[in-house]
DNA sequence: GCGTTCAGAGTGAGCGCTAACAACATGCCC
DNA sequence: GGGCATGTTGTTAGCGCTCACTCTGAACGC
């Protein structure tokens, strides 16, 4: 291939109008190829893409944006943290949106608070992305989003179910009600809870299902044992537990927790199942390894984050900005951390 | 299409030219204000600064990157996975990313073949990203890499040592030797491995350390357990080493590998660490509250972040595109899953 | 025959910005 | 005062695209 291109590397990318001659034909002709406009004769399209090829040009998406005002961009605003379930959320929702031709850029904030996330959203309008994403868990992020422009198309992954606009969740409440109800089902009198942080809506979410179950069960309400989601916080709240006689059923918020729970109980010398029951929440991959099997709950990650840029993806074509509400519940995963109380 | 939109703003968004006009100077006054040009009179700086304030002017990314052919985006390829290890880096790098002023923009990949990485990788290019970060664990997707034109700024993570290129990592081989070392310390004759993937480098090189270490306490070595990173394959490969009753040490290749095998051990009623030592890889939060709190190796996550944004920074404003390698040494992180052979 | 339609092209403007240069005032030297 | 550097600002020309046009010729109807 010796032709015009000969001159080194310093030559500037190809553009439309270097195809347009190439091809013989004009820029906007080629244009019209590349965005798939019909009216354009098989032969002459077939001309300009093999014009593409040879000069291995490729659309410069900034020129584009610019002109037209939009982008394939979808910002997404996610805590720093490497929690199971937001990770498994933020990997497939990456991965779908890879699938529908969409370039996501993720914006970390080190804490979800007004200013963190106000700014990250900010972050995200300079780039003008066609739609946003925030991993909204706590009552700080939900409270920064209140202040957010709706001029532009916004999801809400994990917010409160509560709050107006679009929203894709779990329904910790239904799951946490499984959890509870399955193990009053198992013959204990009540279940205890080790929640996950309170001002996390899923944390408040669990406790309501779990109430909600004992509640409905006529079953006594114990006082929920507060942690954060790690596994240090279920071992310290499970110190607790393991010295009360009267403990033989616990619903922790995550599996996390319930790993902590699980090495206070062994230390203790309380077996589980046969003393204590326990049961998880989220159902992460090694749950099923742990010294006893966990029985759990598991949160459909893929199904959240499909609904999620389908939700997005609609809005940010239609301009849609009324409230919509996608919920989704979970299954219960049965292993060996629930038995019948001993006595 | 109906255009109404939620705010009555139809208006375009302002531009630098309105700001020209409302601070009574030219469009370039305006930007060299916004870039921080000198010789620009303190008090017309004033001026711009309160007309951008006053219209909420955003200066528009995609404009700027037209015009200087450069764009604030790093492209990152990443394999569609929640181990430990990738996640973390990943949300170590967009934070140190964020905090200089660059945008992240992830392209996961289903599997890490040829096609795919390459695909990711034109994907980034297509995008004019400023330089791209893969993270490249396999032999596979290192050879992806390898056709990738080297004209723009590439640093690899996770990637193998000899390849040339620039390159960030963690020192498995160090790591595992140290593994390796300290379970023959505490007295015993060998000492086992349960290896990841063998395909990935992070799995090649915790075998080379840890073969190393026996042979220069020239102590037997014994076959190698292959598995995945799951705790599943972890307990398949415990479920064997089990019912050998010469295996007092084994080293898994990271801590849900541990988790699995801690299982299978205890199923089989062999105690750790008092008949079977184990020390795993990688200290994920929860290893402290494994049924046995697990003796591990700790990389630096972080460290391998900022390394590897650094880096990647340094080629992309010098245009350096000769081989740098960073290699970090992971720390022993002692807990009670070792312990002297029994006889 | 002439007008009308329409597929299949081309032309020109302009998106919002930066870079290069021009223009002008100011201060300073000799 | 002329010449010249220096600081400050304005003017102009694109970057590579899409959009709204215009233009052309063939098909078709009456």
């Amino acid at each position: 291939m010796e032709d015009t291109s000969a001159t080194v590397g310093a030559t500037r990318d190809p553009a439309m109008t270097d195809v347009a001659r190439l091809a013989g034909v004009s820029h906007q002709t080629v244009s019209r190829v590349l965005n798939g406009h019909p009216n354009v004769r098989e032969q002459t399209r077939l001309r300009v893409r093999a014009a593409i090829e040879e000069l291995g040009y490729r659309p410069n998406r900034a020129a584009r944006a610019l002109v037209t005002g939009r982008s394939q961009l979808i910002g997404v605003v996610a805590q720093n943290s490497t929690l199971y379930g937001p990770t498994s959320l933020l990997a497939a929702f990456e991965l779908a949106a890879a699938a529908q031709g969409f370039t996501v850029s993720v914006r970390r904030v080190r804490v979800l608070d007004r200013s963190s996330i106000a700014a990250a959203v900010e972050h995200h309008r300079d780039q003008r992305v066609a739609g946003i994403v925030v991993i909204a868990p706590t009552a700080s992020a939900d409270e920064a989003l209140a202040e957010v422009p709706a001029d532009l198309p916004l999801v809400t992954v994990d917010g409160d179910p509560k709050r107006g606009g679009a929203l894709v969740t779990v329904d910790q409440e239904a799951g946490a009600f499984a959890a509870t109800r399955h193990l009053l089902d198992a013959g204990h009198d009540t279940v205890w809870h080790v929640s996950g942080p309170v001002d996390w809506f899923d944390a408040a979410g669990r406790i309501r299902g779990w109430q909600k179950a004992l509640q409905e069960a006529d079953a006594e309400v114990p006082p929920v044992s507060p942690a954060d989601w790690s596994a240090a916080s279920g071992y310290r709240a499970g110190q607790m537990l393991s010295r009360m006689p009267d403990v033989t059923a616990i619903f922790a918020a995550n599996d996390h927790l319930a790993l902590g729970i699980l090495r206070a109980m062994t230390e203790r010398g309380r077996s589980v199942p046969h003393e204590v029951s326990l049961v998880g929440f989220d159902d992460v991959p090694e749950s099923a390894y742990f010294s006893t099997p966990l029985t759990t709950v598991r949160p459909d990650f893929d199904a959240v984050a499909t609904e999620t840029l389908s939700l997005l993806l609609s809005r940010i074509s239609t301009g849609d900005t009324d409230p919509a509400q996608r919920i989704l519940t979970p299954t219960l995963i049965q292993r060996q951390s629930v038995a019948p109380p001993a006595n």
